[in-house]
Order: C-alpha cells, then sequence, then structure tokens
DNA sequence: GTTGGCAACGAAAAGCTTTTCGTTTTAAGG
DNA sequence: CCTTAAAACGAAAAGCTTTTCGTTGCCAAC
C-alpha cells in the first residue's frame, strides 16, 4: 500500500502526468470532462501529492519552525496554541523545538530549521544569547523572522510583545487607586527585558502618583519561585511594616507571598494587597484568589502567524516588506487579593 | 544569498556532483586529499544537503508527528518535553499538531501528517474518537506509530501508558493505611480509559482491604474541574459525614475539595484527607500540600520516541517487528494533605 | 482552400540528492 | 612492455511534482 504518484494516476487512466497534475490544480486548459475524471479517480484512491517533491518545483514547504525557550510554561504554551491554530486555517505545520534558554541550543535549532527550508521562522530569544548573527542568517536568506515576547533589538525584523512596562503601570496604578501607599516590588531577574520592563512600569507608576520609590522595598527573584515569594514576604512582614502592597513579578512568588500572609494571619487585601502577573491557573484557586495581569498568548500566537504569513506573501511577490512592531495589550484581572 | 547545493561545491571545487556527495558521506572510493578539500569548502560556505532533495532519494524526512488532545495540559507538554528531547538526540525534528479532543480532527492531521511522509507518528488519541479506520491507514502505509497515554486497542502497534489501575490502587491503599475507613472518590468522565481505570483501582484497594464499596461515595466530575470538586465536597460534609479522606481522579477537583474543606474549617488531614492524581503545580501550592500521584510524562516521552526509532530501524531492514505495550509506573507523592 | 485562432493535451526541464554502475587512471607484478 | 587489479572519479538514473512551451487537431472565417 505505497503512496499513489501522479503517474500511476496517468498511466491508470491513460493520459500524460501533465494533464493528471493541471487537472488536480484547475488549469484552464483542461477539458472539464477530463478535470472529472481525473479528480474521482484522484478521490478514489486517495492521492496526496508528495510534499518534498512539491517543494523541490515550488520552494515552498508549508512549514513553519517555532523556537522558544521552554514548551512546558503556561504562556509559551499557549502562545503555541495560539501559533498551532492560525497555522491551521492557512494549511500549514509547525515543527516545534525548545531552545532550554540557551544560546548554543537555540543557534543548532535556527540551523535545523533553515535545513529543513521551513517558510518562516518564529522566536522567542532566550535569555543567554548575546550575539545575533544565527538570527541574522535567518534574515539573510530571506526567511521571514518574526519575535514574540522575548526579541533581539539587534535584529531588523518584526516583532509582537506584551507592553510589560504598560501592563505594570497599571497594575500598581490599580493598588495606589485602592489606597494603598507604600508598594513593594518583588522584582525578576536582570535578564529577560521583560521583568525589567516590568520593574520600570512599576517605578513609573510610584512617580506618577507622587510616591516615593525606595530601593529597599525591591526585591530579586532570580527563580520567580514561590519560595522567593515567600521567603521575601516574611522579611518584609519583619522588617518592613509599613508596607501595604506587593507588586510580584509574577503569579509564583505572588502565590508565596499569599501563603506567607495566610500563615502570619495578616489579612489580604486590607493589611497588604498582593498583584500578581501572568494569570496563571493557579491564581484563581489560591485563597483568596490572586489579582493579576492576563497576558494574551493564544491572541499574541495567532497574531504572530499572520504577521508571518503577510511577510511570506510579500516576499514571494518580490514586493518590499515593511516590518512591524506589534505591543500587545493586556488585561488587568482583579481578584480577591487586592 | 540562496542555499548552495552540492553543483555549486562540485563547480567551484572542479570535481562533480557525485565525488561531493560521497566525499560528505565518507564513501571509501574517494581519496583522503579530495574529502579534505570538499569538507573544508563545504564548512567554509556553510553547506547543508536539501532535506527535501534527500528525502525524494531515501525516503527518509527525519521527522515525527505528534498529535495531542491538547497542548496546554501540563502532562502533555512534559510528554512533549520528552519526544523532542529524545528526537533531538537522534536528529529527528518534531511536528506538533493537536486534535482538540475531536476525531474529525485527529483524521485530518493524521491525513496532514502522512502526506508530509514524517518517518513515524505519535498519538494520544481523542476521547471522541469512536472509529479506527484513519488510524489503520498509518500502519496499513507502514509508518511505526507508538499511542502514549490514551489508546485504542482495537490498533495493532505499540503503546505507552500510565498504569492508572495500579497508580489508583496505591494512592488508596495509602489513604487505608493512614488509618481511612470511609473513602469517598471524585471519579472523572466514563469516556478516557484512564479515568476507568483510576476508578477501578480505587474500588480493587477497597476490596483487597476489606473495605466496603458504595456508589453513593462516588461522585462523578465530567469537566474534571475545581469547582466541580468543590461543590461535592459540600455535598460531602453536608450528607455523608461519614467520610474521612477523599480520592481524587485529577488535581484539580482535589484542590476544589481542599478549598471547600479549609473553608469549612475541618482539618486536613486529620478529619477528612485528600488525594489527587497527577502532580500539577499547584498540587505544591496550595495549603495543605497535596498528596498526589506523579505522571512520569518526560520518561513517558522519552521512552514514546524511543520505541519509535527501534520500530523505524528494524522496518528499515525489513525485519518483522513485535509491538511493545509498556505500562509506565508511577510515583506516590506524600504531603501534608494525607 | 487557406489562414488564424482556440482548445486540449504532452514533452521536457528544473528542483537537488543519493547510489549504482561504468570508466579512467595508477601502480604493481610478471 | 604488457596485463591486471585496485583506486579514484563521474555519468546517469531515480525519486515526484510543477510549469513552460510546444504540438496537434479542429472549427470558423475569409
Amino acid at each position: 500500500m505505497k503512496n499513489l504518484t501522479l503517474k500511476d494516476i496517468a498511466t491508470a487512466l491513460n493520459i500524460s502526468v501533465t494533464t493528471v497534475s493541471k487537472a488536480l490544480k484547475n488549469y484552464p486548459d483542461v477539458s472539464a470532462k477530463t478535470k472529472e475524471r481525473v479528480k474521482a479517480y484522484a478521490k478514489k484512491v486517495n492521492f496526496t501529492p508528495n510534499a518534498h517533491a512539491a517543494f523541490l518545483r515550488t520552494q515552498e514547504s508549508k512549514l513553519i519552525g517555532v523556537v522558544i525557550p521552554r514548551l512546558n510554561h503556561f504562556f509559551f504554551s499557549n502562545v503555541l496554541r495560539g501559533i498551532m491554530k492560525a497555522a491551521e486555517e492557512k494549511d500549514y505545520m509547525v515543527i516545534v523545538l525548545s531552545s532550554d534558554e540557551t544560546y548554543e541550543l537555540e543557534k543548532k535549532q535556527i540551523n535545523r530549521l533553515l535545513q529543513q527550508n521551513v517558510d518562516g521562522i518564529l522566536l522567542s530569544i532566550a535569555d543567554s544569547t548575546h550575539d545575533t548573527k544565527h538570527i541574522d542568517a535567518i534574515i539573510e536568506q530571506k526567511v521571514p523572522l518574526i519575535f514574540f515576547d522575548k526579541y533581539s533589538k539587534l535584529s531588523n525584523c518584526s516583532s509582537i510583545v506584551i507592553n510589560d512596562q504598560k501592563a505594570a503601570f497599571n497594575a500598581v496604578e490599580h493598588l495606589i487607586k485602592q489606597g494603598k501607599k507604600n508598594i513593594a516590588h518583588l522584582r525578576g531577574p536582570f535578564l529577560p527585558q521583560n521583568s525589567i520592563d516590568r520593574f520600570l512600569g512599576y517605578r513609573k507608576a510610584l512617580e506618577h502618583y507622587g510616591l516615593a520609590y525606595k530601593k529597599e522595598w525591591v526585591f530579586t527573584c532570580n527563580q520567580i519561585s514561590n519560595e522567593e515569594g515567600y521567603a521575601y514576604t516574611q522579611e518584609i512582614i519583619k522588617k518592613h511594616p509599613e508596607i501595604d502592597a506587593i507588586f510580584a513579578v509574577a503569579d509564583m512568588p505572588a502565590v508565596g507571598a499569599i501563603k506567607c500572609l495566610n500563615e502570619h494571619n495578616i489579612a489580604i487585601p486590607d493589611q497588604i494587597a498582593v498583584m500578581g502577573f501572568s494569570n496563571w491557573r493557579i491564581s484563581n484557586l489560591v485563597t483568596p484568589t490572586l489579582s493579576t495581569v492576563n497576558q494574551p498568548g493564544i491572541e499574541m500566537g495567532e497574531k504572530a502567524f499572520q504577521m508571518f504569513y503577510r511577510e511570506y506573501q510579500l516576499m514571494k511577490k518580490n514586493e518590499t516588506v515593511i516590518f512591524e512592531k506589534i505591543e500587545v495589550d493586556t488585561e488587568l484581572i482583579i481578584r480577591q487579593s487586592t
């Protein structure tokens, strides 16, 4: 039960391979009768053209590559879902690769994708990526490249990111409007731009509302873990009794903070309010439920694919491509913890 | 900056395409000197053979397809991670497709993969899949097929699954050994075999330790949500005060149960113990932390790929393939809730 | 009757690699 | 010097589709 070819159909119907191909693709110079015969037979034997042979002619693989830092991360798997959904609509399939947040692997994966002749690459850059030669190689080969979430400012291509700064601003603004005045921040590490931006948004909001920014109220969570959130909250309770709200770089440390506050019988949000970031599933399951910022991963993935598709179509027509830089707005989700 | 071909190298070095190909593949009938020249030049210009052209000759695509019911599900993204890791080691890339738990989409995705000539397919079957014609088509085309987690008993191929019944047995056994005698079960719906097996394991454990099985103590969570867990626990508290432990089909309902018990100030585990299933991240974050069953997703994914690889190698050599049915053992994770 | 045009079909090339098999060259042995 | 074997290389086919360009046959128009 081998895969059938155009030739098999041609011999079966006693016509040429050319005519079979044209009939299936509705070329005008094939008679209606022949088209019927061919299509009927092709359907009967369940013919599908060999993708690799087709590529060789058309230089179009109908494959895209996605490289993400890690797979089992709620946000990224949502983005991936969006990408896959949008890809499906355009009859594309997605090769997924992980860079494990390492530069070396990212480089390798990109090369593998280029060798596979994917029509485009969607990339969320690894934290540890320091140079961009491997990325420039994509652009030089005229393969559309779209950054999502984490990107390199050095490379000349389209990108779609969360407006982290604005999101953080809104989150802190909400705390302020709830009457909070001494707001601590559990910030992320210094590498992905995102955590820097969230920190900047925090500072900007304080400034905008005339509140003091104090270095001692900012704590760095290098692992972005709930243990860190727990530990820093303990420190806050002991050393900084004036603090009345905590804004965390992510839901994980925020959950750690809630746990700590609960254990100390500190009222949330009355004594200390807590705000997370990312809207992980867990934020809706802790007690009290956690206010947070929703990152629209699925929409972002869909958009990212559509951006690729647009560029690819332009490129095929040899038209010039103007790169897009899209910033997706987030949504503040107010729950019990604020 | 187009992709280079063997021909380009051949003309540059003034030798034939054949020799270039052979040199790169270390054929014995190429002189050491020529091999050196070719390899050096290929490296210099960063040559990689065109994957599609190579396929046409070798009939090997170095691609596998994975079809899963849903992507943003902690267990499945772990399996996927394992698959991708193992694939990487053998220089394979993974096309990921989602069936969204629907039969129609599953069928479509499989056809797309076959058209793409993947070397093998790893499939976790959708709940709603009722007939297996599309699956048999894979086998007929002699494409290795490995079921993981959810499988069809009707199809003749290898599979790797969690031993759900045994896992549930162990979980309930643990509750019994903690002195619990009246154990309720929040079971899953009637479709995926897994939730049936967990229910059977529950019943078997009761039987084995001489405890009564009561229909009224079993509650069906069709959505496997924490809301259901919460609601049923409320019912348990009201109508079945004799119950001293709850075994849930998954962590989500278990978390709902914990939430409800906490709100009613019922001591966990002293008054009522709670046991989850799947070891989601959240199980370690609730208060009290949730005892649960760890499903080794990553290892399962790795194994699944290796099973495919073994079969594929045998198939290439035209040797007969004996299918494997692997049951992976789970691990009981004891935390505060029991 | 000739020409032009149109409809329908097919030959062939291109896309790139791999592998078989055949050819040429070199060295060794007699 | 001739023969033979081994070493090194190359021509060509196969794998399958797509598309350009050419060919054939027919009808209509002049």
